[in-house]
DNA sequence: GAGATTATGAGAGCTACTCTCATTTGGTAG
DNA sequence: CTACCAAATGAGAGTAGCTCTCATAATCTC
């Protein structure tokens, strides 16, 4: 990796780490892209450059990715609900005390600030696509299989909900709520 | 109702007609505010007097209170899911062919555009609220039980999944689609 | 019909976001 | 090391969504 790479990413970090913790002060909606140009020290058009919006420094998810690889890479044996819930232990296993207080924070600020909430649907959307894809795989269906479509948005739902919830009630403990929902989702959902 | 109510329910209905008709025609990111007031004789003010965003003129959907209603409102011996495709049943089959028409439409506009999507997680959002409330009812739990919000995430989720999946093969029978997928809930989501 | 409410329009102002162009900086070939 | 090319940056102008204020006009109440 060349000097400019280097540069670029630690650019890209920068205004992302400033934004954060200004939204985390200031609240998002009083926090302008100017503000968070001048904290990361780059012009206003810089800026723009590296985030199309406002919205993507506090969406943009680099574990995303890797959760997706650790789900391909489950034992083949294991069911679909199995599968997740493995690459879940799996990625949370990998970050540090650090970087999971960072993915929890993103996550709380998103789903409280109702400007944001809203972008969340389109990786929700992606989200389907993927899990869709996965599951499908995993039961020898076709990609677009509609069961299978239906069961991933089953599962989307339901971490939809665990993470409102979360939201809502920051003492509980997020990943204990996220896999009980996934067992019970295996299960049937019974009511 | 005196007169101004009337005006005011006339004003608010031909902004929302002029502002659907202009975003089907030349798509939702090129029609402008200022092009909708034009188009309904009020001033750009009086606009965001009526619709707090642009947005919202797409958004407001009059038959979702009513659909509320009638999902309460079915047969206590119903199954939660059972209660709502019955609701499903009843408020659609109130609807004339053009009122179909017309939510459809805005249905398909609000997944197409990726602005829209966007806002539909709100509406989810209390969705999830509203059919965990209505499944926790009728099965005797409280409000906030955990299963009820699990079991209302899924719903929500497979109704995401149905209508996202209409919004991109506009030749499927949505409706048919959507009690399919509420059936294949019921059963426990088997793959 | 007079006075209190409420809806409206005009216009100024803020901010997210886009686009263009000149300048600087990093990579590379001779 | 120099000269050149490509990429990154900053400055600034412009568009559009949205807010706020204030004066005017329409409706309601008595």
């Amino acid at each position: 990796m060349g000097l400019r790479e280097r540069k670029k990413a630690k650019t890209r970090a920068a205004i992302q780490r400033h934004a954060l913790r200004l939204f985390r002060e200031q609240g998002y909606g009083a926090t302008t892209v100017d503000q968070i140009a001048a904290a990361a020290e780059i012009s206003p058009s810089t800026f723009f450059r590296y985030f199309a919006t406002k919205e993507a420094t506090a969406l943009y998810d680099p574990v995303d990715p890797v959760f997706i690889e650790a789900a391909i890479g489950q034992p083949a044996e294991l069911g679909p609900i199995a599968a997740l819930r493995g690459a879940v232990r799996v990625v949370l296993g990998q970050l540090s005390e650090e970087e999971m207080e960072d993915v929890r924070q993103r996550q709380l600020l998103v789903f409280r600030e109702p400007e944001l909430r809203g972008a969340i649907m389109d990786q929700f959307a992606e989200g389907i696509d993927l899990i869709a894809g996965v599951a499908a795989r995993r039961t020898g269906r076709a990609p677009d299989d509609f069961e299978a479509r239906n069961w991933a948005g089953a599962v989307v739902g339901v971490l939809l909900a665990s993470f409102a919830r979360a939201a809502s009630d920051p003492e509980s403990d997020y990943l204990v709520a996220l896999d009980q929902a996934l067992v019970h989702l295996e299960a049937g959902l019974p009511l």
